[in-house]
DNA sequence: ACACAATGCAGCC
DNA sequence: TGGCTGCCCTTGTG
């Protein structure tokens, strides 16, 4: 059974009258087919409906789901009004197709771009790109304007250093707990940087939560930090007992995990609410230990520098990106703590000299075509950088001491919902020592057993491999963020307003890297309706380790585990 | 079952 | 430049 995600509102009705003169609503009929007016097959049984229907008109919320529009067919002076029924599409408003969820199957509109690689003449489904079992993600072509040094190192190097050091390894099957406390959608989240087992999450309330991801019992939220979007949080390099956080409110608080006191660093809105264009909210954090600083950026483009030793403000703000757009992030290097790594609404990563920061002058300008939502160093050497970009790619610039002009690839992945949901990132697994391995969530769908779910995603950034995607048939949210736990096989995932905890199953269940991808898939779908929605979270987490939405202790069942299982999705 | 809002950005004028 | 509109797979609430 065919079940919509969502029917249509009311049937759309248009009447058009009558007029001698040229509509230009009329030419946009027949799309290709020209100007009007043989009656295809498809019009004449509306037509018929119509004449069953009595009026004409269909009855409100009559629960066809289809949009209909009344097309008046002109005829050369006053002759009576034939009028025939049509399907529209709802995206184009154009007649002849549909574009929607078939089932738990998004049929893309044929009139617009690939929705994945943005490239007209295909449709997602068509798409070389699409995730699926028999493409996988591939990789942008390659430019092939290499210098001889580079190409050197691609053939010789590369091949070597990947046998001294071990590929990263990815778990044969996983198990999965859920934890909903949080109010509003998940933004960001942090390991424990000793303790294993503690999680913080952050979201759109600006609560903190602090959990142990082992006894689901011992949790706290601490909801007066922030009064509005948790955007980033970072330990205290020194004191692990202590995260700094910056928000939408536009503060940085410095807060002891135990007791949940606060202090705030700064503030760039003290007069409070001056309407939204004096508002500055901070986006982008990080800290830098060698030198002490807590960095900062505003919407304004601003960044700042807060001392850690006196907890004051140092320097003049520096203007980084683009006067009044917003700075989404920041990253400082890894191993050289005089790189800094900042990425932004004017649709540039920038890589800066901490020693001369100054407007314009960035070392290295990362050019992209949309918004930048992160831009990472690698966890290890602090020599690669990995970009997300809404125009659904993911970059990889291979060495920042090579040709920084373009990046070493491009791979082709879904992820530019911008709104409602909190912007995707994707980040390196800090474990893998050939800093190859990326977890970024997916936007689009995969119809998976007749139901919609949106997978995290495995990629190995060295070759566009979809190496693994891990979904479990009653989560079918999205997750945009996620988080690889730094010692630990522990992937941490925010949805809209729970956590998932997603684990190997076995400690020693996992596979090097091969040459199929490995379709984690958690638990068994609840045969509940055949449509998107199957097992919704919010009255669904009866079968997950963990919490339900009061809080207590739900059924503590394992989950089944179905995994290796060459993929079947028709569709 | 459906309407609606929260919401960020791009493109237009 | 700034204000306005529109937007293709959201998600929870009323």
């Amino acid at each position: 059974m065919m079940t919509r995600r969502r029917s249509s509102a009311f049937p759309k009705v248009v009447i058009e009258r009558d007029t001698d003169s040229e509509e230009s609503s009329s030419s946009d009929d027949e799309g290709e087919d020209g100007p009007e007016p043989e009656t295809s097959e498809e019009e004449e049984e509306e037509e018929e409906k119509e004449q069953e229907g009595g009026e004409g008109l269909p009855e409100r919320g009559s629960g066809v789901g289809k949009e209909e529009t009344l097309v008046d067919v002109k005829k050369k002076g006053k002759a009576p009004i034939t009028i025939s029924l049509k399907k529209v599409c709802k995206v184009c408003k154009k007649p002849g197709h549909e574009a929607g969820f078939k089932g738990a199957t998004y049929i893309d509109c044929p009139m617009k771009p690939c929705f994945l690689c943005k490239m007209p003449g295909h449709t997602t489904m068509a798409c070389p790109h699409r995730v699926a079992s028999e493409h996988g993600v591939a990789p942008a072509p390659h430019r092939n304007t290499q210098n001889p040094v580079e190409y050197v190192f691609e053939r010789q190097l590369i091949p070597r250093t990947r046998q001294c050091k071990p590929a990263y390894v990815i778990p044969n099957q996983v198990s999965c707990a859920v934890i909903r406390y949080h109010s509003r959608r998940v933004t960001c989240l942090e390991f424990h940087p000793r303790n294993n087992n503690l999680l913080l999450s952050g979201d759109k309330k600006g609560q903190l939560g602090v959990w142990d991801f082992d006894k689901v019992s011992e949790k706290v939220v601490y909801g007066t930090i922030h009064s509005c979007i948790l955007n980033n949080m970072r330990f205290n390099p020194t004191n692990d007992g202590m995260i700094y956080s910056s928000s939408s409110d536009g503060t940085i608080s410095y807060t002891d995990l135990e007791t949940g006191i606060s202090s705030s660093l700064m503030n760039l809105n003290p007069d409070g609410w001056q309407g939204p264009s004096s508002w500055r909210m901070l986006y982008g954090m990080d800290v830098n230990a060698e030198r002490g600083l807590v960095l900062v950026a505003d919407t304004a483009g601003l960044l700042y520098l807060v001392d850690t030793r006196s907890n004051n403000e140092t320097g003049r703000a520096v203007l980084i990106h683009k006067k009044g757009s917003k700075v989404v992030g920041l990253h400082c290097n890894p191993v050289q703590p005089d790189l800094l790594l900042s990425c932004g609404n004017d649709h540039f990563a920038r890589i800066w000299d901490m020693r001369k920061l100054e407007a314009g002058g960035s070392l290295y300008n990362l050019t992209h075509k949309r918004v930048v939502n992160s831009a990472y160093f690698s966890p290890i050497s602090g020599t690669k950088i990995l970009t997300t970009a809404q125009d659904n790619r993911l970059r990889i610039w291979d060495s920042i001491f090579g040709d920084m002009d373009s990046p070493s690839r491009e791979i082709v992945h879904s992820h530019d919902f911008n709104r409602h949901l909190t912007p995707f990132r994707a980040e390196w697994d800090p474990k893998d020592s050939s800093e190859t391995l990326a977890v970024v969530g997916r936007y689009i769908s995969e119809n998976f057993n007749g139901t919609a779910l949106h997978p995290i995603d495995f990629i190995d950034t060295g070759t566009g491999q979809l190496v693994a995607e891990v979904m479990d048939p009653n989560i079918t949210t999205i997750s945009p963020v996620n988080k690889l736990h730094p010692r630990d096989d522990v992937l941490a995932s925010g949805s809209s307003r729970s956590l998932f905890i997603w684990r190997p199953k076995e400690k020693s269940d996992f596979v090097e890297k091969k040459e199929e991808r490995k379709i984690l898939v958690c638990g068994k779908a609840e045969k509940k309706k055949p449509g998107k929605n199957v097992g919704n979270e919010s009255e669904d987490d009866s079968d997950c380790d963990g919490f339900n939405s009061k809080g207590k202790r739900s059924k503590f069942s394992k989950k089944e585990l179905i995994c290796k299982s060459k993929r079947k999705v028709k569709h």
